[in-house]
DNA sequence: TCCTTTCTGTATTGATCGATACATAATTCA
DNA sequence: TGAATTATGTATCGATCAATACAGAAAGGA
């Protein structure tokens, strides 16, 4: 079924992804509806008529961050074999994907929209919404070591949900302020150390 | 001396507080000058006349933020008679202050301006230098910490200030999610635990 | 009292914000 | 081929942005 009408002449994905990556650099505030045409290659009339507005279309490149960017570092959780190394190739996909060269460093999530009293309530909400799912999903996999014996039965899992997933928000910060790969992983190395703790199970 | 001229009727002091609130839960870009002025109780010629712009203003702020809000999580480094016990009043301080009902959640430092690719380099330098001082007393304490004796001589001082320097930053977007005081605890007991590890001390 | 200096309130500046009106171009359907 | 539909480019909308011009008011110095 052929579409009617006078057919769109660029790429919708391609177009998106630009958007995701000004996003990504500058926040959805900091994001003009000019830098956003700009990188699209696109007039603004076009950019309406494809996404609806400036809020729906950071939606929808959230939705794209969440589906390609963080694909590595969450399906780290699912493949790791114990719950440990679940936790650490996790934090060490997070430092890779943040000091990468040629895009934005930290995360779109973390950064995208944080002062809420702005008039971007839907979007302070989306990005909330989608951190507090990071945490459960550390959550879940916490709970799945504690099913399979490899925690103690009284590891408290939500503590250690909690602690990793602000860990990684405040690697954000770190990867905005310039840090390096390595600094990066002075963050995992440190975060990992209070696993031998917590667990009470040593060994690197 | 008394000063030349029809004498200023509000009080600035008073006024600088008031901005630095506003910067506190807007953000740098967030806050317009409108929000300034409304909350200042002053009209836009008094805002330039008394503090030159809005990029002064809240340098100025930063200032006295940092000379006010922080010197209780601060100054606890410092009071804290071993370095583990100095980490752990530090993040719970800041656990306390980012929790506190009344005023905006999270940190002005951490939070007031993460998107660089606006127009406000300065603002940005300026947030960045600060959070790297933070790391640098965190580091001093640790390397006391060394001196003295209570931590091995092959301690990573340099690894433990970034980790906790970047605890400190995820709990202000843990607290800037509505994070209660309990919820910011759990991420200090996560950090401590890191301690047990990196130190070779036990004993809570 | 008059002059200088500084602050205050009103009104406004040019620039930019997000979002559209409108005419034209390109396609499908009948 | 003509009508209907959708996209494009130009040009612009009212609102808001940070920042000021200007005239009047309130002080000290002479």
């Amino acid at each position: 079924m052929p579409e009617r009408g006078r057919p769109r002449t660029f790429d919708r994905a391609a177009a998106l992804r630009r958007a995701m990556e000004v996003f990504w650099a500058k926040g959805y505030e900091g994001a003009s509806l000019s830098d956003l045409t700009a990188a699209m290659g696109i007039n603004s009339p076009s950019l309406y008529a494809a996404f609806g507005s400036k809020e729906a279309l950071f939606l929808e490149a959230t939705e794209l961050y969440t589906r390609v960017e963080g694909t590595e570092i969450w399906s780290a959780l699912e493949k790791a074999p114990t719950a440990r190394q679940a936790i650490e190739w996790f934090l060490r996909q997070t430092a890779k994907a943040y000091s990468q060269t040629g895009r934005p460093q930290g995360c779109l999530i973390a950064l995208g929209a944080l002062h809420q009293d702005s008039s971007c309530g839907a979007i302070c909400d989306d990005l909330r919404r989608r951190r507090a799912e990071n945490r459960e999903a550390l959550l879940r996999r916490l709970e799945r070591g504690v099913a399979e014996g490899e925690l103690p039965a009284d590891f408290d899992c939500g503590t250690a949900a909690t602690f990793y997933a602000t860990v990684q928000h405040g690697m954000s910060i770190q990867a905005r302020d310039g840090a390096s790969r390595s600094a990066l992983l002075e963050t995992v190395a440190g975060a990992m150390a209070a696993w031998i703790a917590m667990a009470g199970t040593g060994a690197a």
